[in-house]
RNA sequence: GAGAGUGUAGCUCAGUCGGUAGAGCAUUCGACUUUUAAUCGAAUGGUCCUGGGUUCAAGUCCCAGCACUCUCACCA
């Protein structure tokens, strides 16, 4: 059997001396040690590697079964234990004053990773955790016998094992199996970070997500988290009859959002393609064919830089509703956001970046104008106005269109003071290409943006379904980019499709990663994707 | 892409004015049958991110590079 390579939790793998036992003649590295107890548990007849185990009892189910422990006087009596809730027992005292005789638990049998463990002459503590919870085993040299307690001693942090045995207490009341017959499952050959700290160097907790979730207390939590709340955002969607599709990744024309899109290159076909930066206009296209209802939920690739909350590639959902408007979509929004906490818990008032979010629906809703003039103090319709006050803030304005100048004010001055919930509401038309205008005034689209601390989560329209007038925007857009810059095409079979009939629609854009962010209070997007782009070591 | 910070033992971190490289945990040995980050005694462990420079002497000062973090920009 070959070994596996020595991987260290060093950033340079390279670095260290050889951890062959035998070779590296340091008995003091701890992946010398391990390679050796490894050895030994081996020439025990035991398989380092482990293999399947069945019938476990989860830790959680262990947990939960504690109330089924009793102690059993002398007489014969069963008596229930006192409350370990109370901090002020002491159970050694009361288990005195029952007198003789025992605890009687269920048997159970268990497997886990070492957490923490501590010998203590002929007495063996471990904690072990599984992924539904901890507890401690007692392994004691009389109770398990001279083998399976020569095996306990082989045992290292982060080592996979199991054990069978009676659930009870210890005289301090910890919930503990006491061990009556000891497995063996997995070796851990690297050596496990800080007992107490955990793996905290930010790089190497994303570098080694195994290491992060194994050892460290919250990721687990918040990845399950993310999980639900992905599902709760599906089961929002599919109780209200949307289609759920999966549209292509590679695409011919990177379009529905202004950003670089990733290029790559197809063999066979000679052919350049991108990697989608949205997922609007195919949506859009099974509109046409009649999915009035559709939806989809996943990733797409942005060739932009990386921050707390932009990653390259992100999930994102985009669902699109027939015979809706934005006022449609903002209801569904609520409903999408409100069910993914109920799922999650914790209720609807809920902290992030020191700040308290109040999510109870409906969540206010304030026009661009409004929030525009209430924090500039100048009317958003008075273009004078606005370009002086550009000015007066360092802004470049010339060969601006209007709109564009308002909206780095708006970005400047407005965004980042949007504690949210908070749906930005009436945008001006010249910077949405893909929105229907109001029908009372051309200049303003039907759009909204729902802000959360400052940070933009979703994005909603009133789809515009004019082919003509989408050509028309589409070709205003390419105006002025040069080849190089140019981040959309004329996408003509987006609008061909248009051509067929698009109904009016709603259609919605949620930034999953950040809406999980907000939920479970990370303030960085790489603590809500497993896997963030990183540059590799080396 | 710009600015600031960080990089020291397997992990988490100290390191003063430039003068022999430190602690806790982990590891190894010893004691301990109800421990709680167990405790106690001993030992071991270093390419101070890399490469230059200044100096009698550099973990420390200077220059360049690499990586990460934060802020900003692009963007969602």
């Amino acid at each position: 059997m070959q070994l596996p390579r020595n991987d260290t939790m060093n950033q340079n793998p390279n670095k260290g001396p050889a951890a062959t036992p035998g070779e590296g003649e340091d008995a003091t590295d701890p992946r010398v040690a391990r390679r050796e107890k490894m050895s030994q548990i081996e020439a025990m007849g035991y398989d380092p590697f482990g293999s399947r185990f069945d019938n476990r009892d989860m830790l959680g189910k262990c947990i939960d079964k504690a109330s089924e422990i009793k102690f059993k006087t002398e007489a014969g009596d069963l008596i229930d234990l006192p409350s370990f809730d109370d901090p002020d027992l002491d159970y050694r005292q009361w288990k005195s004053d029952q007198g003789p005789g025992e605890e009687v638990g269920p048997t159970v049998r268990v497997s886990g990773r070492i957490m923490l463990m501590r010998t203590k002459g002929k007495l063996i503590f471990i904690n072990i955790k599984d992924w539904t919870g901890s507890i401690q085993l007692f392994i004691g040299k009389q109770q398990v016998g001279e083998e399976d307690f020569a095996l306990a001693k082989l045992f290292d942090l982060g080592d996979l094992v199991g054990a069978e045995g009676r659930l009870g207490r210890t005289n301090t009341g910890e919930l503990t199996v006491f061990a009556e017959k000891l497995y063996f499952h997995t070796k851990m050959l690297d050596p496990p970070p800080d007992k107490h700290a955990g793996l905290t160097n930010v790089d190497l907790r994303q570098r080694m997500r195994y290491a992060d979730l194994a050892f460290n207390e919250g990721p687990m939590e918040t990845f399950v988290n993310r999980t639900k709340i992905i599902k709760s955002v599906r089961a929002t969607l599919d109780a209200d009859d949307f289609c759920e599709v999966e549209g292509p990744t590679l695409h011919v024309i990177a379009g529905g959002a202004a950003a670089r899109p990733f290029e790559t290159h197809h063999n066979a076909l000679d052919m350049p393609l991108t990697m989608r930066i949205a997922l609007e206009l195919h949506l859009k296209r099974l509109m046409v064919g009649g999915m009035e209802r559709v939806y989809e939920l996943g990733r797409v690739y942005r060739n932009e830089g990386l921050s707390p909350r932009h990653n390259p590639e992100f999930t994102m959902l985009e669902a699109y509703q027939a015979y809706g408007d934005y006022e449609t979509m903002m209801d569904l929004t609520e409903r999408v956001i409100c069910n993914a906490i109920e799922t999650i818990g914790g209720g609807f008032k809920r902290e992030f970046a020191g700040q308290e979010i109040d999510f109870t629906p409906p969540f206010k809703r304030e026009t661009y104008a409004d929030l525009f003039q209430a924090a500039t103090g100048v009317d958003a319709a008075d273009e004078a106005a606005v370009t002086k006050y550009a000015q007066s803030l360092g802004l470049e304005t010339k060969g601006k269109h209007p709109d564009v100048i308002r909206n780095e004010i708006f970005e400047e001055k407005v965004e980042d003071t949007l504690e949210g919930p908070i749906f930005v509401i009436d945008y001006p038309a010249s910077i949405c290409p893909l929105t229907k205008r109001k029908r009372d005034n051309p200049e303003i689209a039907e759009r909204f943006e729902l802000f959360i601390c400052g940070m933009e989560l979703a994005n909603a329209y009133t789809e515009l379904n004019d082919p003509d007038l989408q050509q028309q925007l589409f070709e205003t857009q390419l105006e002025g980019l040069d080849e190089e810059e140019s981040m959309a095409k004329m996408d003509h079979d987006f609008i061909r499709a248009l051509r067929h009939a698009m109904p009016p629609a709603g259609g919605l854009g949620i930034g999953i990663d950040r809406l999980v962010m907000i939920l479970t209070g990370q303030k960085s997007i790489r603590d809500v994707i497993l896997f963030p782009v990183l540059r590799p070591t080396e």
